[in-house]
DNA sequence: GTCTATATGCAGATAGAC
DNA sequence: GTCTATCTGCATATAGAC
């Protein structure tokens, strides 16, 4: 079966190598030729089948949080439990420091406001309401961005020190913008 | 005068434009060619002064927040006025934008903790007392840096829209770490 | 001493052989 | 569909001109 077969197993080689190795070393630090080595292929044929390496990069470095968990949480502990939970999803750390550290690059910039957006603005944004509601929701997403800056690009270990406390503080940052006290 | 002279002027010339074009363009995007170019000599020779160009760029981003007009202000309006001065301190921007996509490369990164700690938690520290007040100032810096996320690394230019009310709005959640309402 | 010319080695990318 | 050979541009190192 499938005459016209491999082709399709060698791209998914190839992209699977890619997203392991950005995720791991970012984009700068990932010559095209490991991702060819570790997906045992010729680096040519990584460029044959994505273009460039920029289009690989592309490629691989999406991310989509689940809102599902979030949408029955009462609002008064949104604040809290929206940055435990950007706090312990997977993909999130890899993606969001390879983006950053690979911002230079204007395609590369441009995915990471549509990953900002999608990830933490429109979470937010969905539980407010009321005439300032987009400014607050950019606002606590600009502090949401900010923790995991601090924690992530810049390797604040003290920040990091007690993560439930954290938590609880940080969130109750956030919980405010979210819904502030009357 | 100065039999020996010409060689400082020409280092000087040297970490002039380096520092510029890094302002400018960041580390990945500015080749050594181009910073000798400006400066009017060799490529070879911008590495014979500086040894490397990760040694030249360490050189060049510094930065030194003024801590001067903070000391006046009153606590009650800290927040806001940190705020006000890291968004209007004319180095900033570059400075941070060229570490935090340099952060890749060690050494970059730990510049980056170094100008994040000198620049943003230490004015902050200095301003609270408590038990907690370390991780007061951890958490109001990681807020600040957030703003600086979202507007200069992500580009969020709905947030940038009105920066009056920017000031007023997010000066007050760094206020609110600053100073917690009893 | 100060600087240039040139060489080395690695990166991404391309042309075309098999 | 995959690889070999090669091009171009990069940071860096060395030799030696002035």
């Amino acid at each position: 079966m499938s005459e016209r077969g491999s082709g399709v197993a060698t791209r998914e080689a190839i992209r699977a190598a890619a997203e392991r190795l950005f995720l791991d070393r970012g984009y700068a630090r990932t010559p095209v030729r490991d991702i060819a080595g570790a997906a045992g292929v010729n680096a040519a044929l990584v460029i044959r089948y994505f273009g460039s390496k920029e289009e690989l990069f592309l490629e691989t470095m999406r991310l989509t949080i689940d809102d599902e968990p979030l949408l029955d949480v009462p609002i008064e502990s949104f604040g809290r439990r929206f940055v435990e939970v950007v706090l312990s999803t997977d993909d999130i750390r890899g993606v969001y420091l390879a983006l950053v550290r690979g911002s230079g690059e204007s395609r590369i910039a441009e995915r990471l406001r549509e990953v900002h957006e999608q990830a933490l603005v429109a979470p937010l944004r969905a539980r407010l309401s009321g005439a300032d509601a987009d400014l607050r929701a950019r606002m606590a997403a600009a502090a949401v961005g900010g923790l995991l800056y601090s924690l992530w690009v810049v390797g604040d270990e003290d920040l990091a020190a007690d993560r439930d406390e954290l938590v609880a503080r940080y969130g109750a940052i956030v919980q405010q913008l979210v819904a502030p006290l009357p």
